[in-house]
DNA sequence: GACGCGTGGAC
DNA sequence: TGTCCAAGCGT
């Protein structure tokens, strides 16, 4: 680090702190100095916006409101407090990294970052986060907000992904970190990032460090970073067994590994987009080790993820002998659809699920889809978080 | 180092 | 409606 850039960084860390004494959001997590809640936060916030945190922040916590009642809890349970959250590897790695908390650290979640660090799900931003916001650590962090902030502050250049120019970002954020509260500091970085120093329209105007940003000096706020380049989303497409028996239908508990992992399903197969229905049937026959007799088609949802595009496609379907165990499955169940609201499963397959409850595939007496796994709720508490 | 992994909001 | 994105991690 030249002296050129420690004269920066000194000059940095003032401004942006008393910008970000003035200006934070008022966020849930910010009013509480417990690291477990803290922690709680970092990881849901992993790629994923304020808003839709906020509830799912506070109804964990309410059902999981220490690190041994999550380490203690059934990993359903946890799957469940996350469901429509994404990413659900999250909930995994939380899950055993309680247990380990407990196991190795008597509960309490060790420091320094260098020990957070060897947790699941623990990476070197959530690390960092962590260490500075509940234990006070000069650890830096470099997220993507960070990542923008310090590249326009200091030019740096490169894709995102490219290894001198991480390097060179985690170096600056560890100069800058470097002073009184670095916790704040941290958050203050990504505050300013989230708020003024945005991907598209950036607020140059209200920048509290403005008079020190190349990139706003040089005209080139809109060119810093590059946008990366994302691959298109491939199609998938899978069959589903709508089994209807005695007021409950059959649900499969998907391997723990890729999409949707470990989550509770309607019954898959991924089929080609042209597989024939009475095809899919039979493929649905052999998974479940069970002989099914198509009784007819529903719609297909479908459902645009980031690096999928995915397309449910609704078999009804009944059969003689109702299986138990599949050796494609993690587990089997029989339920109704009030118990399955219990179950942890993602929203494209819930989507799904409403479909088909629509349809009335119970029959007459079954009860009506729920309220709750219609629309999304919170948008009122949503649209007051943001900044 | 590249890729797989979800979702709802913004525009 | 389509497109892009947002406080990353694991493999």
């Amino acid at each position: 680090m030249s002296p050129r850039k420690r004269t920066d960084s000194a000059a940095l860390h003032g401004p942006l702190l008393s910008w970000y004494d003035r200006n934070k959001r008022d966020l849930p997590w910010r009013r509480t100095r417990d690291p477990y809640a803290i922690w709680l936060s970092e990881v849901m916030l992993q790629q994923t916006q304020v808003s839709t945190v906020i509830p799912y922040w506070e109804r964990f916590l309410v059902r999981f409101p220490t690190v041994k009642a999550l380490a203690s809890a059934p990993l359903d349970d946890v799957l469940s407090g996350w469901k429509g959250l994404g990413y659900y590897s999250r909930a995994r790695n939380l899950h055993r990294a309680a247990q380990e908390v407990v196991e190795r650290f008597g509960g309490k979640l060790p420091s320094p970052a260098e020990d957070l660090l060897t947790l699941p799900g623990f990476g070197r931003y959530t690390a960092g986060a962590v260490a500075s916001i509940a234990f006070g650590e000069e650890a830096p962090i470099v997220d993507g907000n960070v990542a923008r902030v310090l590249s326009r502050l200091f030019e740096v250049e490169g894709l995102p992904g490219d290894r001198d120019r991480e390097a060179t970002l985690w170096a600056l954020a560890s100069a800058l970190v470097k002073g009184e509260r670095p916790g704040d500091f941290n958050q203050a970085l990504m505050e300013h990032g989230a708020t003024v120093c945005r991907p598209e329209s950036p607020l140059c105007l209200l920048c509290p460090v403005r008079d020190g940003c190349i990139a706003f000096k040089k005209g080139r706020v809109d060119e810093l970073p590059p946008a990366k380049v994302r691959a298109a989303p491939r199609k998938l497409f899978l069959a589903l067994a709508v089994w209807p028996h005695a007021g409950t239908l059959l649900f499969a508990r998907r391997a723990d590994k890729g999409l949707f992992g470990g989550l509770w399903e309607l019954p898959a197969v991924e089929v080609e987009e042209d597989t024939p229905e009475a095809e899919a049937t039979e493929r649905l026959s052999t998974t479940l080790g069970a002989a099914l007799t198509l009784e007819g088609t529903l719609d297909s949802v479908r459902r645009q993820l980031t690096h999928r595009d995915l397309t449910l496609r609704l078999l009804r379907v009944t059969g003689d002998t109702r299986p138990s165990k599949s050796a494609a499955f993690q587990e089997l169940r029989w339920c109704t659809p009030q118990e399955a609201e219990a179950l942890g499963m993602s929203t494209a397959m819930q989507r799904a699920l409403d479909a088909a409850l629509g349809h009335g595939v119970m029959g007459a007496d079954a009860l009506p889809p729920t309220p709750s796994a219609k629309k999304t709720p919170g948008r009122s508490a949503k649209k007051a978080a943001r900044g």
